[in-house]
DNA sequence: AGTAGTACTGACAAAGTTGTCAGTACTACT
DNA sequence: AGTAGTACTGACAACTTTGTCAGTACTACT
């Protein structure tokens, strides 16, 4: 079951979004850059996430080649996922759409966009 | 009703994607960057699209303050929407987006990532 | 012996997004 | 007079994504 719907589309910008689509995996993406972690140090250091979404959206980004999944065989099991090779090239991308984000955001609070109608 | 979900987050990369997202935003930016057209052309030009979808997603984008619509209020009514001046700050950014996404699908293709689980 | 912790799965409900269909008011064409 | 075109709305079905809940196997702690 994908978290994320446009599986293989052949616009340019929907592969990109495909990958990063998803409810939590930017926030992810931007907690693993600061440093490695394991599932666990993931989950509290991401409020309002269950175990279940943080894990399907873990799989998606190893799927994609994003993450690296670094697991211990022990008991209790240890798991460590860290940005891959690979996905430090996504890293400059969302670094340039987090800086628009920011900047829509003072846009939006200093209310000289409408607001988007509520709920 | 919303056609994007994540209405006000606080995170930057949410931010931005609330405004691109949706599953006909990408291109009907596309189409506008190149230049500005009426609802009828942008929905030929663009495969797939419903009427309905199509201008759902102009609202949005027209709220959002990405788009100016320009109607006369003629019979047959005739409305133009391009992209805005701020909806041309975003246009770096979705060209940094695309970018990445064009080499992604190159990677996908040459089978050198997993391919992703079938439906 | 009971509780909490590890990483994860399966079944399913709740929300959210997209698509379908019909309808509006008016004109221009055959 | 019938048909197609314009831009758009409302109701609602279908599909996708997210969230909830329970359960796994094993250890370490009180």
């Amino acid at each position: 079951m994908p978290v994320s719907k446009k599986e293989m589309s052949e616009c340019p910008i929907d592969a990109m979004l495909s990958v990063i689509d998803g409810r939590w995996k930017g926030t992810i993406l931007w907690r693993l850059s600061e440093r490695p972690m394991r599932t666990s140090e993931l989950r509290r250091s991401i409020p309002g996430i269950t175990e279940r979404m943080l894990i399907r959206h873990l799989q998606e980004l190893v799927r994609d080649g994003i993450l690296l999944r670094q697991a211990q065989r022990s008991i209790p099991p240890c798991v460590h996922y860290s940005i891959s090779k690979y996905g430090w090239t996504l890293v400059p991308v969302l670094e340039t759409i987090c800086a628009w984000g920011r900047s829509h955001i003072k846009l939006k609070h200093s209310g000289s966009l409408p607001a988007r109608s509520p709920k």
